[in-house]
RNA sequence: GCCGAGGUGGCGGAAUUGGCAUACGCGUCGGUCUCAAAAACCGAUGAGGGCAACCUCAUGCGGGUUCAAGUCCCGCCCUCGGCACCA
């Protein structure tokens, strides 16, 4: 038989017909299982590293159909955003249109590709019964005051002309466009997802099947620090500047101050000083450097002296009072107290400015102050130069000292995370407006419910300036108070689109459901998502944003379980000529031509095939021919299956017994390989070489019917999740009626695999030097008196007299002298 | 700088977790078919040496443990990813 196109539109619409991905989320016996990819964004059609994500998230939801599961696999989009407005403004159009003309494309291209959706599901984030319930979980934050509005120095990309998240900004620089991002005050919205950092840290545990890697990135962005906060009293003056320390052991080598350019107690500080226009100056100029100039190595430690002097808690001495521009002001309190023998920050900053350098934790091989940077010590050690805590550990010393504030009320034990709250307005028209309005009289207001969606209104202009383009829109803004009916505005701002996509999981068990934003109880019933498939770039964004939105509607009674997804697998990147495909670099393979020239089943089983999956892969050509001649290989033998005509004897003859084992040690395999990491390249190989020893067997023309049948039948079973095309037809022609994905996946029979003869390697010295056939039954002495008795082990041994044996059951037999 | 992943033929990559390194595929070479080419099929293919049977050396580098190391331990080198003055 030939695989033609016909094959895959074919079976596309008899899935379609026999509504094989539509799920009953109720009063089905089979265990549930929901497979979920992430949605696409659909600011362009997709190419083949896109559709690595599609036929992984596939194969896996047709295996686990075979293995009995009643699965769940939607698709939606996250259809709202930057890119598709950018795109949208580039090729002139309404970014709806462009939206919608690139979600046809790639549903074609999914459909093409056999993806098997349940696409009566799918979701649009941004479709006014959608986002109505974005706005929903919007107001519900703002009800818990976890929705809040804040002036605040916020990160600002001026070539997309809006804030952007903490978690937006790479190096400095805009993740979408690379522009350098700066720094502006602003009243913005925020979620306070900070309130949550110790429960994002904490259940970071209950995620056993989770990437590693991508845990530890949570961590460390989440960036949990533990120490106290300390008071410093100012000298000559009320002020009492508050530090943040993790290292409360090194305070009696404080020998300075160090307050953020932002630092509020800086006013009071400099009122009377004669330097103070030269104060004002710097924090000016620290104020106006870019970001990413602090990244660079050669970033220069700057300061300037404010005149004032704090009195060390615990020593009485002296600190003078700097402001720095390496102190960060959104952190901790913005204040340190800076120890330069501890700190290599600290110490180049003294070395600078001719500070005071004092030793005051001894190391095992070290004493002293140290004289270059290289020499400052900044692990934990033996308290010295510390008065009443000398010769304490830094870890008693932490206590004891921290037990000493708390008593005497000048500090406290306190935690800082590195995590701030989540930014989510934008000045951008392509996005889910959000639902508040402004009155005189009563300020901020919520829209009712019973108001929701508040519809973004058609605009002709979407260009960005900066403003909202909803602000030009007299008709939008212009609204009455939901409280006091007086005239009042709304809102001009839009929504992150990671809050679109923070919550759309929940959204797909109930899509057309009108009256709430998910029915608690089927969403009880069938989250938290059994795998979850997606790219590592969202190891941070996506992923935290969810976790954290499922916290808290589990906080409000909507859900009952505390993260949202249990398994998650995060695939490679496929690149080309060593780089990532992108439309810039002209170096994107687009599946159109694949499709076109092999089918989709090949295509499919190649990008299965590559690599191991969770791995960037090398794209290549050449590979695709692989994967076609091994299936053309493969629908041979389903000819040959057809014209054989050698019935197969009441007993298995020796190939065809070797055949029986190898077909059910290929189950066994290939299954495991699925079972466990999702190991497609391997389970493939397996089946290939299944193909190759079945072909071994006929050239030789020692297979009956019987056991040909039995083999090419498991070839395509296994196949199946991988080439579903192919699959069905071949199902189809050894006379099966139903779709190869209603029937089971092939079960191992243990009998077959049970050996007789087995060849085994004999070592002398750890050197293989023979083989040697062996009867399982036979004894570790037999084997070695066997083994002895082989000519290239006799002249190996050199009569020498073996010292001992060591014989591992059906393996090897090494010989020792 | 800190954290993480990785380094195996000409290439993509296997190796049941300490037990026959290089499975499977690509590429290359040789053969069959053909007037010829392509396709297809069959065979060879880690490196070096030898007429040969065979021998020696190979999993980034250097040590170690072990009968046995790609796999475990110690010390380095390199590549990629994340964070980046977080006190």
């Amino acid at each position: 038989m030939d695989y033609s196109k016909k094959i895959d539109k074919k079976w596309q619409a008899r899935w379609d017909k026999e509504k094989v991905f539509n799920a009953k989320t109720q009063g089905d016996r089979r265990p549930k299982y929901y497979c979920l990819v992430m949605f696409p964004y659909p600011s362009s059609e997709l190419h083949v590293g896109h559709a690595r994500n599609y036929v992984i998230g596939d194969a896996v939801s047709r295996y686990k159909r075979m293995q009995g599961f009643n699965v769940l696999s939607p698709i939606g989009w996250d259809a709202f955003g930057l890119p598709a407005e950018n795109q949208a403004i580039k090729h002139k159009i309404h970014p709806r249109e462009w939206t919608l003309k690139n979600i046809q494309r790639i549903k074609e291209q999914l459909k093409s590709w056999g993806i098997g959706y349940d696409w009566p599901r799918e979701i649009a984030t941004c479709q006014p019964d959608y986002y109505k319930w974005t706005q929903d979980i919007f107001l519900k934050l703002y009800s818990k005051g976890l929705a809040y509005r804040k002036e605040a120095q916020v990160n600002w990309c001026d070539s997309c002309k809006t804030v952007l998240a903490n978690e937006q900004v790479v190096a400095g620089k805009c993740e979408r466009c690379s522009s350098e991002v700066i720094q502006k005050d602003l009243r913005q919205w925020f979620f306070k997802i900070t309130d949550y950092a110790q429960r994002l840290l904490d259940d970071l545990s209950l995620l056993g099947d989770w990437p590693e890697r991508v845990k530890l990135m949570q961590e460390n962005w989440i960036g949990k620090s533990v120490g106290v906060e300390i008071n410093f009293p100012v000298q000559d003056s009320k002020t009492i500047l508050n530090c943040f320390t993790t290292r409360i052991d090194t305070i009696f080598g404080a020998t300075f101050l160090g307050l953020s350019w932002e630092h509020p107690a800086i006013a009071e500080l400099i009122k009377d000083s004669p330097n103070k226009k030269e104060i004002e100056l710097f924090i000016e100029k620290v104020r106006n450097q870019p970001q990413s100039a602090r990244l660079i190595d050669s970033f220069q430690k700057q300061g300037v002296f404010t005149g004032k002097f704090a009195l060390n808690p615990l020593n009485g001495k002296k600190t003078p009072v700097w402001i720095a521009n390496y102190i960060l002001p959104g952190y901790g309190t913005g204040a340190i107290m800076c120890v330069p023998a501890h700190d290599t920050r600290d110490f180049e900053f003294a070395v600078q400015y001719k500070l005071d350098i004092v030793e005051v934790i001894r190391a095992k091989d070290k004493s002293g102050a140290p004289k270059t940077v290289s020499e400052v010590y900044e692990g934990e050690g033996i308290m010295v130069n510390s008065g009443q805590f000398n010769g304490l550990s830094s870890e008693q010393g932490k206590e004891k000292i921290s037990d000493y504030l708390q008593e005497n009320k000048i500090g406290k034990r306190a935690v800082n995370y590195k995590l701030r709250d989540w930014l989510v307005s934008r000045q951008r028209y392509w996005g889910a407006p959000i639902p508040i309005i402004y009155c005189e009289s009563c300020g901020e207001v919520a829209v009712p419910d019973k108001d929701l969606p508040v519809v973004l209104p058609e605009v002709k202009e979407f260009l960005p300036t900066g403003q909202s383009p909803l602000t030009y829109i007299d008709k939008f803004i212009k609204t009455k108070c939901p409280k006091c009916g007086k005239a009042a505005r709304r809102e001009t701002d839009t929504m992150d689109t990671f809050v679109d996509s923070s919550w759309y999981y929940l959204r797909y068990i109930s899509p057309q459901e009108k009256k709430t934003a998910f029915v608690s109880s089927d969403v009880n019933n069938w989250l938290p998502v059994d795998q979850y498939i997606g790219g590592v770039e969202h190891a941070i964004l996506h992923l935290m944003y969810s976790r954290f939105i499922n916290k808290f509607l589990m906080d409000q009674g909507l859900i009952d379980f505390p993260e949202p997804f249990k398994k998650l697998f995060t695939q490679g990147m496929i690149v080309k000529d060593g780089n990532k495909m992108s439309k810039s670099k002209g170096n994107v393979v687009a599946p159109d031509y694949i499709i076109d020239k092999y089918g989709a089943d090949i295509m499919r089983l190649y990008i299965l095939f590559m690599g191991p999956p969770e791995k960037d892969a090398e794209w290549q050509d050449e590979g695709l021919g692989g994967c076609f001649r091994f299936i053309q290989r493969a629908l041979k033998l389903v000819d040959m299956l057809a014209e054989c005509s050698q019935n197969s004897q009441s007993q298995p003859n020796v190939q065809e017994k070797e055949l029986l084992r190898k077909i059910h040690s290929t189950i066994k395999e290939v299954t495991r390989d699925l079972e466990g990491n999702f190991q497609f390249n391997t389970a493939v190989s397996r089946v290939m070489e299944l193909v190759n020893q079945v072909y071994k067997g006929i050239n030789q023309a020692t297979l009956g019917k019987e056991v040909l049948g039995q083999a090419v039948k498991t070839v395509f079973l296994l196949l199946s999740p991988f080439t579903p095309h192919i699959s069905e037809e071949v199902n189809q022609i050894l006379g099966n009626k139903e779709s190869i994905f209603k029937s089971s996946w092939p079960l191992v029979n243990e009998e077959y695999l049970k050996e007789e003869e087995v060849e085994i390697a004999v070592l002398v010295n750890g050197k293989v030097r023979d083989k040697l056939k062996i009867d399982v039954s036979w004894s570790k002495q037999e084997v070695e008196k066997k083994a002895l008795s082989l000519e290239k082990i006799k002249n190996a041994l050199q009569e020498k007299a073996p010292k001992k044996t060591i014989y591992i059951d059906r393996k090897i037999v090494n010989i020792v002298t």
